[in-house]
DNA sequence: AATTAATTGCAACAAAGTTTTATTTTTTTG
DNA sequence: CAAAAAAATAAAACTTTGTTGCAATTAATT
């Protein structure tokens, strides 16, 4: 059995070419994709399709949502503590405006945050933009 | 001469009864709106004025756009370090799971991160979610 | 008040996302 | 391993969201 056909059953999906084919998207990535991106990189799958995926893919946890000041929505893998209905992906994410690429940079956390009283937080969500360390090399 | 014609004409942006009724509905609500809330409360407006509306107010730093997880874009007033083109909104934002209102935390600014070697820091956004405290009265 | 410049509304269009249904594929079960 | 059941897919139709060009209107300038 394959490597993506283990982690599909290990979320209880049940394996098929179009989810094989887009979770090998994002272990190829090592960034975050968006539903465009991942229609042009695999043309045999139906646009609908796509949409369902990814949608089954956040359910279980095996990739989350990054938020965008545009309307654009992008996904990235999870890291392991994600599970079906919880994630914990409280990493900070960054956007390159040079080159267009969504990171997760899992090495930095999120600090907690002081609200005024009568807020509880339940999640943040962190994205820096700038100029990522490829961009910086050129 | 009103209120909301001289922050309009401040801003370098010809008085429109269209820009007075956008603006208005920015200065009650106290938060965020997005596109379709605003189609629905000045009925009178067409579709496209709001859009080129809500881009003009941007760009004249009148107000900024907020980070969403969805495909929606959320617009709130930007305070008065804000002009054309510079925008100095580096607080934190608050989103309601319970009602769904999205508020601007002007309180709480956004820690300084430390980013891996070769990332410049350009902007950051840091969108908290939970309750609000309203809904944490009832 | 007349001219110029900017904004608006409309129509047409393009892109993004959803829903339904029939067909195909995957999984389960005997 | 084959048949039955369950789930996923593709295609079509549709809805929503956002954009562009242009003529008509409104606001600013002189």
């Amino acid at each position: 059995m394959s490597q993506l056909e283990t982690l599909l059953k290990k979320y209880n999906l049940s394996v098929t070419e179009g989810r094989k084919k887009i979770l090998q998207l994002f272990l190829d990535a090592n960034a975050a994709l968006e539903h465009a991106t991942i229609e042009q990189n695999a043309p045999s799958l139906d646009r609908v399709t796509i949409y369902r995926t990814l949608q089954s893919f956040v359910e279980k946890g095996i990739i989350h949502t990054i938020p965008t000041t545009d309307s654009s929505i992008k996904y990235a893998l999870c890291k392991d503590e994600c599970g079906h209905g919880h994630h914990h992906d409280n990493h900070v994410h960054f956007l390159c405006n040079t080159c267009g690429t969504t990171f997760c940079i899992e090495q930095v956390t999120i600090p907690k945050i002081k609200l005024p009283a009568g807020f509880v937080s339940q999640q943040a969500d962190l994205v820096v933009s700038g100029r990522c360390n490829l961009c910086n090399q050129n």
